[in-house]
DNA sequence: ATATATTTTTAAAATCATTCTAATTTTTCA
DNA sequence: TGAAAAATTAGAATGATTTTAAAAATATAT
């Protein structure tokens, strides 16, 4: 693996957020790192081939970068905000209703977060 | 709702398949309606933020709409299939597990289809 | 019905994320 | 050391979607 491939996957395994290609790339900056956009693309895409990261897509929002843990998303209807929550792992419930052989589940919670939330109240009384 | 959306609308709920907004608008002009890519976007939009239709991205292709009848998605790793399929209805069991009020959940089942598959073993044995 | 306001549609350009191209640099390792 | 392979770069290209401003259609009030 190359060093921009290893910070690229430091920098998403060490981030609690959901990182674009973007802000990734304004990372390794920061580190230091003298990279170009397309860089952190094809590393990116490498790496998801590899299954050593996970891809997260909200519509409306550029793809995300997320840890490979087993965890689910929370994704606020109202601005897209996604956010981890680990709930009870179903794989065997799930590969037990479908017939072919399942990799793996994606679950994603809609809601409103509590901003939006606000927000949406204080508009309604103006 | 105009008779652009109604079509539309229409056109998604008929459909077994998954469409892109490209394909619905080809569907409309096959009912001799002319209209533009653009309003077929506008009407998706619209129709989506009234929460008649749903929206189903999966990365590497463009969004898909679909009824909002509840069901769930094996998503194909290799090609990007998508198909349909009911399982246990599960909103009860999150919305017990998460604090906040959920609004919906979508849950996408990664797997690899059969042509994928047997185009794979074709593949390995040249 | 008739003028006016509102909404929808259109064509075209613009935007934005992402990929591709071909050249250049870096790494590998014989 | 030097040839071959892999990674990086700059920049153009692509493709999906949105925006713009004008034109057309529809609804509303007179």
């Amino acid at each position: 693996m190359t060093k921009n491939a290893r910070y690229i996957l430091e920098i998403i395994n060490n981030s609690t957020e959901h990182l674009t290609a973007e802000q990734i790339y304004l990372r390794l900056r920061e580190k230091n790192e003298k990279a170009v956009l397309a860089t952190v693309y094809n590393n990116l895409s490498s790496l998801y081939e590899q299954g050593l990261i996970r891809k997260v897509c909200v519509e409306g929002c550029p793809d995300r970068y997320d840890k490979t843990v087993r965890h689910d998303h929370l994704v606020c209807k109202k601005c897209g905000k996604l956010s981890d929550i680990t709930l009870e792992d179903l794989t065997e419930k799930l590969q037990k209703q479908i017939g072919v052989p399942m990799i793996s589940y994606d679950l994603k919670i809609n809601y409103i977060c509590t901003e939006c939330l606000t927000k949406e109240n204080g508009g309604d009384k103006q």
